[in-house]
DNA sequence: AGGCTAAACGGAACAGGCTTCCGATATGCA
DNA sequence: TGCATATCGGAAGCCTGTTCCGTTTAGCCT
């Protein structure tokens, strides 16, 4: 199954490819960084990973030069899920409001019970530069198109900036995780719900 | 209530006096930590306040045992209006939903221009559980306040925690300095707004 | 199969934070 | 004035992330 598709064996696909011993490598890295992830956080210390994965630390760095591109590539079939999952929706829901509550509330989902990822990823540490841009760029557009629909229904308000409001719904996710106290997707709701034009 | 956070010399107060250079040297750790954390936010480094006070680091933490103490001291004053303003506000204005949002906005206009404030706020660290406490302490009440009155006046939902709706807003408040695509204010109005009650 | 080249590896070394420790200093009181 | 001691400043210790370099090993070519 694997053996078509990439695991970033070469470069972008065109390059040579990578030696078998940095492949399995690469492998191991990304099962040992969700591993801790999980239990420590995605900020969990490099060397726990290194140590978890068995490798050294200097081989983390070689295939993932930030700890950003370590964390895009433990996550991204989850974002590609759920940017994916947002056309679909306004297919599938009659009213685009709906549509844009339904998915608000994946995001949520995805973003709560990854610890630590919400606040990293409104982090302005340059490191994380490259994590920001591809969550922009993949989600952003969707969020776009869903206000976009629901604003044309008449539903919710036509000023609100898709841009402005994820970043807005990742802030209120942050610190989320086990804290009975705190019910992010609640809050995230309201949030929604104060888009509504008043009818 | 105060007995976590002594920043007081005892002058005119119980106990021995402090020596006049620990005073003076006080006095003037909380004016270079006021302008450091203007300029480089209240997370700059420790070094960083000492210089600027002219003093060594370990006076800083004689003075101010973590990092949330001296905060909480820089910013003691306008905590204690902000917390003020919540009756105050309940008395003049005639809606107590008008209230509660003239409220919130003051807390946000503090929050928003006190550089990364908002963000160690609601940082998890166990070295910033006092800032949390105090915050919480002071601010919580005041907040419950203005939601129940508007609750029973029948403006809003009756379910809304005061440390879940003072958590959102600060976190909603987080990265907002200096970034012009990002409108905390108009978040939190949206927010405050999905409180409202169909009516 | 065996050797050669360079990619890949591991851990030590470097840098930069926070916090604690200790000898030196300055203060307040007798 | 002289002493006891609270206070001071910087160095040391510890824990991060990141880079460097000598060593190992996969892949290829003969």
């Amino acid at each position: 199954m694997e053996g078509t598709v990439r695991v970033n064996d070469g470069d972008g696909g065109a390059g040579p490819r990578k030696r078998a011993d940095a492949r399995r490598n690469e492998r191991t890295l990304l099962d040992a960084a969700a591993a801790v992830f999980v239990t420590s956080g995605v900020e969990a210390p490099v060397r726990d990973i290194a140590a978890r994965a068995g490798v050294g630390v200097a081989t983390i760095y070689r295939h993932f030069p930030t700890r950003a591109d370590l964390i895009i590539a433990v996550y991204r079939h989850q974002v590609e899920a759920c940017a994916e999952a947002g056309p679909a929706l306004l297919a599938a829901v009659a009213s685009p409001y709906a549509a844009l509550g339904r998915w608000i509330n994946l995001f949520v989902d995805f973003l709560v019970t990854k610890h630590g990822l919400a606040a990293v990823l409104r982090s302005d540490d340059a490191g994380f530069e490259a994590l920001h841009a591809y969550f922009l760029d993949r989600l952003v557009p969707v969020c776009g198109q869903l206000l976009q629909a629901a604003a044309a229904a008449g539903e919710i308000r036509a000023d609100v900036d898709a841009l402005e409001l994820m970043r807005g719904v990742g802030n209120l996710c942050i610190g989320a995780e086990n804290d009975p106290r705190y019910d992010a997707r609640r809050l995230v709701e309201f949030l929604i719900a104060g888009l509504r034009l008043p009818h």
